[in-house]
DNA sequence: TTTCGCATGTGCAATATTGCACACCGCCGG
DNA sequence: CCGGCGGTGTGCAATATTGCACATGCGAAA
C-alpha cells in the first residue's frame, strides 16, 4: 500500500509552510503555547513529552520521518499539551494552522493521506497501551524496538536517547533501566557503538523474558 | 465547535450500512477474523480487548456513542487485532469495509469527520498512555472518570463493569481494583445503585491521593 | 428451594519497584 | 590541568504489586 507522499500535496502551496532545520537538543514545540503550526517530519526524531507535576515528565513518544506532530493545531485553539524536542538533527516542515486546516477541509487527497496516518498512529498508541500490562523490562523491549525501526526504511537504526528519557518513555526508573540494558547487552541483544548510539540488534525482537 | 453527524452523510447510502441491536456481553467483532466491517455505536457501550497470551487479556479502552470501533477494516486485509464486547445493550451501525473506504476517498464531508474523530481518539489514546507514569490507584480514578463521561452530553453515566474487566483496563489486579473501589466507596467518590451499576461522583474528579 | 456459577471482600507471603545515595567516567570550558 | 556536569553503574531499605487462597453474597437455573 503505498500512501501519497505530503510533498505532492503541498507542492503548489506557497504561503503558510516552512521548512526548517533543529540540532539535537532544540525545542520544536513547547508545552503551554499557543498551537500554531503542524509539524511533519522529514528527517531525524522527535521525542513528545509532558510535564506533569512537580517537574515529573513522561514522554509520550517518539516520531520519526514520515510522522506528523503537533496535531493540536487542528482541533480548536487550545494551546499545546505537550512539547516536542529532536533527538537527533531534524528536518521539520511547518505547516501553519490556517493551511492545515484549509487542505484537510478541501482537498480529498491530503484528507485521505491524513486519514491513513492517523489510522496508524492510533495502531501504535494502542500498542502502546496494551505494554502497560507487561513489565518494565519487557515494555523497555518493545520500545527499543519500535524507535529502532522509525525509519521503516531499510534495517534498525542507531538510536542517541539518554537512559532518563527512556525511563520517561518506558514508565519506570532510571535505575530501572540501567538494569535492563546492562542485562540486554550481557545476552548482546543491544550494544553502543564508539559514538555512544545504541544499536538494537534483531534478536532483541524475540528475546524471551528472563529474570534480570 | 460542532462536529458532521454521521447519518448525514449515510442518508442516501443504502447498501453498505446495517443498524444492528446487542445485547450486554454480546461479542460485536472477534480478534483473529476478517475485518469485514467498521462499526459505529449508536448507543451503548463497547469495551475493546486484545487477547495477549496464556489467556491474559488487555482491555485497551471503551468507546460510547458517537465513536466508532473495528478501523482495521479501514488498514489493508488483515485480521482483527482486538475484540470488540458490548459492555450495555447497544446500538451498531456496521459500515461495510468496501462502503467505508469509498466514504473516505470521495467524501470530503466523510473523510473531514473522520478526521476529526480520529485526532480526538489520538488525543484520547495519549491520555492513556500518560496514566502509565501514575500509580494503579491513580489509573483506576482516571478511567472510571472517562467511563463515565463516554456519552459527553449530560451528567455521569451509570456503568456497568466487572471488575476483572476494570483490572485488565487499568493494568493491574483484581484484589487491588476491589481494594481500590472500597476506598473510593467509603470516601463517598463512587457507589453502588441497586441494580448493581457503578455512579461515580463529581467529587472523585478532584479526589486527591491518599494512602490505600 | 437448592445448587451452581459468577463477582466481590480480604489476607498474606513472595516479588518487583521506587527513591535515594554514591562512585565512575568522559567531555568541555576556564 | 582542574573542576564541573551530565550520563551511567550499583546497592539498598522502604513500599507497592503480584498471585494466590478462601469466604461471602447473590441471582439464575434446575
Amino acid at each position: 500500500m503505498k500512501t501519497l507522499d505530503l510533498k505532492q500535496v503541498l507542492n503548489g502551496q506557497s504561503a503558510g509552510q516552512t521548512r526548517k532545520t533543529y540540532s539535537a537538543g532544540e525545542t520544536i514545540a513547547q508545552q503551554g503555547e499557543a498551537a500554531a503550526a503542524l509539524f511533519y517530519i522529514e528527517r531525524g526524531q522527535v521525542a513528545v513529552s509532558v510535564v506533569l507535576h512537580a517537574g515529573k515528565e513522561a514522554i509520550v513518544g517518539v516520531r520519526g520521518p514520515g510522522d506528523f506532530f503537533g496535531l493540536r493545531a487542528l482541533l480548536g485553539g487550545g494551546p499545546r499539551r505537550a512539547s516536542g524536542i529532536a533527538l537527533t538533527d531534524c528536518i521539520i516542515i511547518h505547516i501553519e494552522k490556517s493551511l492545515a486546516t484549509r487542505l484537510l477541509q478541501e482537498r480529498l487527497e491530503f484528507a485521505g493521506m491524513f486519514n491513513d496516518y492517523l489510522l496508524r498512529q492510533h495502531l501504535r498508541d494502542l500498542k502502546r497501551i496494551i505494554s502497560q500490562s507487561y513489565p518494565a523490562k519487557e515494555r523497555l523491549r518493545q520500545t527499543l524496538i519500535e524507535i529502532s525501526n522509525l525509519s521503516a526504511s531499510g534495517p534498525a537504526q542507531p538510536i542517541k536517547i539518554t537512559q532518563t528519557m527512556l525511563a520517561n518513555l518506558v514508565g519506570t526508573t532510571r535505575s530501572r533501566v540501567s538494569l535492563f540494558m546492562n542485562n540486554f547487552r550481557r545476552r548482546g541483544l543491544v550494544e553502543y557503538d564508539r559514538a555512544g548510539m545504541l544499536i538494537v540488534r534483531k534478536t532483541l525482537d524475540k528475546a524471551l523474558q528472563s529474570r534480570e
